[in-house]
DNA sequence: CCCAGGTACCTTGCACCGCATGGAACCCGG
DNA sequence: CCGGGTTCCATGCGGTGCAAGGTACCTGGG
């Protein structure tokens, strides 16, 4: 490791965030696990394993926010894909709305009485 | 409870954030931590308590992230002030740069599909 | 004088979830 | 037949928010 370079653990961040990603990726199509690790993998920030979205998917399943099939591949084992349900489309849009709070609440309180170096402007 | 007032558990949010708003929030000054657990009680989004807060703010200072004082209180036991380090100053920043790209993830995330209308300006 | 209630500190234990690890089954090409 | 890609899954550890409970100090009322 780099000194000057102290990186934070961020995972914690991600707690109680990746169970609704998971949902928002899902609104409108049909997704199977692998293709989710993939897809969220590549968005900046959002670092994710199989050993995370599976336990993920199989609570998301039991709590009935998600319906699954097998389907067929033409290259390699059958996947499961998963589909919102009505509850899953609501619970959702819940976070969505308590994710914006939050958001504030955190952005506030960090950007409070930091007014030395501005360097990005939203 | 109203019906259909579906409220999400967003303790699980918190997690990994709380401390670093501790530590904005002792930007440039000290504080004790029961006047910590009212000022973050009173923002919108942010519910702590004190059984959050003491194994919190001992973790802030076993990791040297915060020194402390004792000082007398005219009406009551006395206090435990808490003031930034060095090395505080620098995780806040490091957080704020790691929380700014996780932010910015779940927003494009919960945003993208949100639209009904097939044209978007970004 | 004592005791209820506010202030202020703290510890202990549970619950939750991200992730590392490891494993199974299927397919393909060499 | 063997290695490597795809796809699924289960298990266990570790960090942390929070409820519950405990101590000590001060003040005011009965």
């Amino acid at each position: 490791m780099e000194p000057g370079k102290t990186r934070i653990d961020l995972s914690q961040l991600r707690r109680g965030t990746i169970e609704y990603c998971v949902l928002a990726v899902l609104r409108g199509t049909e997704r199977y696990g692998f293709e989710l690790v993939r897809m969220l993998s590549e968005v900046d920030g959002m670092v994710i394993t199989e050993g995370t979205i599976y336990p993920l998917l199989s609570r998301l399943r039991q709590e009935k926010l998600v319906t699954t099939s097998w389907r067929e591949s033409e290259s390699g084992p059958p996947r499961r894909y998963y589909r919102l349900t009505k509850a899953g489309e609501r619970a959702l849009s819940d976070f969505a709305e308590g994710w914006a709070v939050f958001r504030n609440a955190v952005d506030q309180l960090l950007e409070e009485g930091e007014e030395k170096d501005d360097h990005d402007e939203r």
